[in-house]
DNA sequence: TGTACATCAGTGAACGCGCGTTCACTGATGTAC
DNA sequence: TGTACATCAGTGAACGCGCGTTCACTGATGTAC
């Protein structure tokens, strides 16, 4: 399980929570309530409660409910960018192909992982204060910023566009398909094709569009 | 003032709340608590707090928070559609300059109204139970769709794209651009050129990859 | 026009509840010698 | 290896607070005749 990737030898599931894993389960705890409820719905005691622990005892992991959420988000940001990076795989054998696994890893993201997804997106962290978590986001964003490189790579260097706009263009389609269409909480509207197929035709207009793709 | 425009009448400010205009002052309410502290953290007793008036008194409008929210966001998409029907006007005089009126205006009722926006596409209101939110929600889809159909009409019948899919694309720029980098409420993230700048270069490598504007 | 009555929006007091937070505590784990 | 002590994670009881919700009520507005 992914959320208990810190502790190596972590076999056996039901080693109490004395030994150092409460803060595990709490932020495990935090990603169901917020998946079960929404990211507004959950409380700083309820995720103890889902621990099987006392109320008082999240206090000596977490300052308050904030921290608690800004860890669901830092971790979120991990996994965000491991996936990423794992669908782009370096952009081989073939950066065009690459780019579409990309666009539908960002979209099974979103839609496997909602609890994550509204951590990291839509739950209000302040990105800007947490240093560590405003870098986990950038260390996701340079995935993107990767394939935007390789792509822009193939254009005449003529009418090259800046890699980091062409960047910021392929995380705003995918945010934008992913969080109007492409939800797995049920807030998703109706299609006449997958946010996965929607997201590719956007992406192959939109290389057509910077002429580093032929029509 | 937009949240009273539904009292012909209304001049004087200091009205009481007696006469039938408490489920305005209510939504008013609900809006600048959301401004202020975000979809979540806004109460029912608060709003009534806000409009002088006692925890009691709500219930005579809404059912519950839910429905006072849903009540916000069916007004946001009201606004929304009336923002951007005014912006598109028609596609006059020429539908590629009304398209980027149209981008520039979907970002400005992000930035200027982040609370309305929050409801519409933030705050978790089940639309699709709700059939008068939804339908406002389709009106305001409706002039984009609108949109994409006068884009589309510019290309050559031969490699005519989906108009609906166009409208779809069109959405999911402007929505990702807006949460990702045109929230006024400070959740913003840094960046190189306005949001404006961002979607407007967007949208022309968009339109050009579908073959439909000079390169 | 005036009187009697119905309607209806808002009152204010009350309730149970769960949350956030604190506190002195306990018992297990780790460390010094 | 064994004993004494420090550390530290979690306990459980307690608190004040604001929220959601209910209730019988009141006083203003609207309606019938």
């Amino acid at each position: 399980m992914s959320w208990s990737k810190d502790e190596p030898g972590e076999r056996e599931e039901p080693r109490a929570y004395h030994h150092g894993n409460l803060r595990e389960a709490l932020i495990h705890a935090a990603l169901e309530l917020i998946a079960k409820k929404g990211a507004a719905g959950f409380t700083f005691a309820e995720a103890a409660r889902f621990a099987g622990v006392s109320p008082a005892a999240p206090y000596r992991h977490f300052r308050d409910r904030d921290e608690l959420m800004a860890s669901v988000a830092l971790r979120g940001f991990e996994q965000f960018e491991a996936a990423l990076a794992r669908a782009w795989d370096g952009g081989r054998p073939q950066a065009f192909a690459a780019l579409d696994r990309l666009g539908a890893a960002y979209l099974e993201f979103a839609r496997s992982q909602p609890a994550y997804y509204s951590a990291m997106f839509e739950a209000g962290v302040a990105a800007g204060a947490n240093v560590p978590l405003r870098e986990a986001g950038e260390r996701a964003f340079a995935v993107l910023r990767a394939a935007a490189d390789a792509i822009c790579a193939a254009a005449p260097a003529a009418s090259r566009p800046p890699s980091l706009m062409v960047a910021l263009h392929i995380w705003a389609m995918a945010h934008g398909v992913a969080s109007l269409f492409g939800r797995g909480d049920g807030a998703q509207r109706a299609l006449p094709m997958s946010p996965a197929e929607l997201l590719e035709a956007q992406t192959l207009v939109y290389l057509r569009g910077l002429g580093v793709r032929a029509a």
